[in-house]
DNA sequence: ATTATCTATAGATCTATAGATAATGC
DNA sequence: ATTATCTATAGATCTATAGATAATGC
């Protein structure tokens, strides 16, 4: 149930879904906890300034200490930056997996999903339009292991819409409809978040996650 | 033909298109072509290396003049992310209208736009990304401008979807459906330049067409 | 004498680190 | 004596402007 499809040809190293970020400090205890608090400092700051405008100084002040201490846990700026990132990812997934029902065939457990998925992404607002907006200031090598987050989470709506071609609860689709179309949900979803200015003001939550239900399994059945 | 809906309640001076930004220089001429080329040297470098990390040297340098001249063009460094965003989404909107066929009937129109507007899209992939990923370092008058151009673009869709309704070429739909779909084709033609990453490597653009184009019209008719 | 351009730099930051200090455990 | 934290600052930029210079037209 655990397993995700990996790229058959990738060496396993490559799919590790986190990065080792260096730290003078010992304990591993502590180091958790003071990068949670960094985190947790910077993420409110990128969320209200933006990345760039956000000084290492003020990340550390937030956080509850100074910039020398800041710099004993990360050895750049944008490491706290590729921290933030995945802290983000982990929790849209652990939100969603925590509350993805056991339904009976894929047809409705799609539909569950998508109602998750969606009203997850309202609630992470905030958090999904800043990795829209600051994926790109990451290192490359950051960067991979952030898309690479992103497509796991896609391909949990692949897998969904699988499970439901197989048990002709949906329609027969290829490979690459099945991609796409996991793609489409997850892009949906994000665009709550990043055209709210538009939408917000004239379509409830509710009505968003119906009418783009209704596109997306209308196109299914 | 070219009369646009405008929010009703909008006084008039709220719709302008375009934002004025002050310059020393007396004559017109030479500040439109100066600011084309300082347009086009910071699309390039923005492009490559992100508004923050460009800097307002390199950009004067790339346009072919000095620092304290591109001062004389501009009143701040924001002011050439306006100038870029503008021309892009003029460029974008110019791309889409000179190919707009007339076609007969509402869905007939609407099928040739999606075909152009991806097109372009996939032509304009590097500026859309740019816009995507830099809208939010605008100051916030100027961030107003860049997406109410990006509303009227969204209109444009709007408008073929509602034609299709009133010609009975596409199914009923009510005013919150229509809003929201020319937002999701909006979306899913930006989706191919923020997603490039995943989707290119599996699908052609005219795949990615083809099947994009099914699940809009495949909800409409 | 007016307009456009250039050079030189003021002034303000900001990241990252070196070296000092405090706290903890042997 | 080891580990974690802090203070102070080196060193590197970067935006924006002031004042000088060159070019154009009366």
């Amino acid at each position: 149930m655990n397993k995700r499809p990996r790229p058959s040809s990738a060496p396993a190293a490559e799919t590790e879904t986190a990065r080792d970020i260096p730290t003078e400090v010992k304990d591993p205890g502590l180091v958790t906890r003071r990068r949670r608090q960094i985190v947790d400092a910077a993420v409110r700051l990128f969320i209200a300034k933006g990345f760039h405008k956000t000084t290492t100084r003020e990340i550390a002040k937030a956080a509850g200490f100074s910039i020398g201490t800041l710099y004993e846990y990360v050895v750049s700026k944008e490491d706290v930056l590729y921290l933030v990132c995945q802290a983000i990812h982990q929790e849209v997934e652990e939100r969603i997996r925590a509350r993805l029902p056991q339904a009976s065939h894929g047809a409705m457990a799609l539909e569950a999903a998508l109602e998750v998925y969606f009203t997850v992404c309202d609630q992470m607002s905030d958090h999904i339009l800043l990795i829209y907006q600051e994926t790109k200031s990451l290192p490359k090598e950051a960067m991979r292991f952030v898309l690479a987050h992103e497509q796991r989470l896609t391909d949990l709506f692949a897998d969904l819409i699988r499970r439901g071609v197989q048990d002709y609860s949906l329609r027969p689709l290829n490979h690459a409809e099945i991609g796409l179309l996991a793609h489409d949900i997850a892009v949906l979803g994000h665009m709550w978040t990043f055209r709210r200015w538009a939408l917000s003001p004239r379509l409830s939550l509710a009505d968003y996650i119906g009418l783009q239900k209704e596109l997306i399994l209308g196109q299914l059945r």
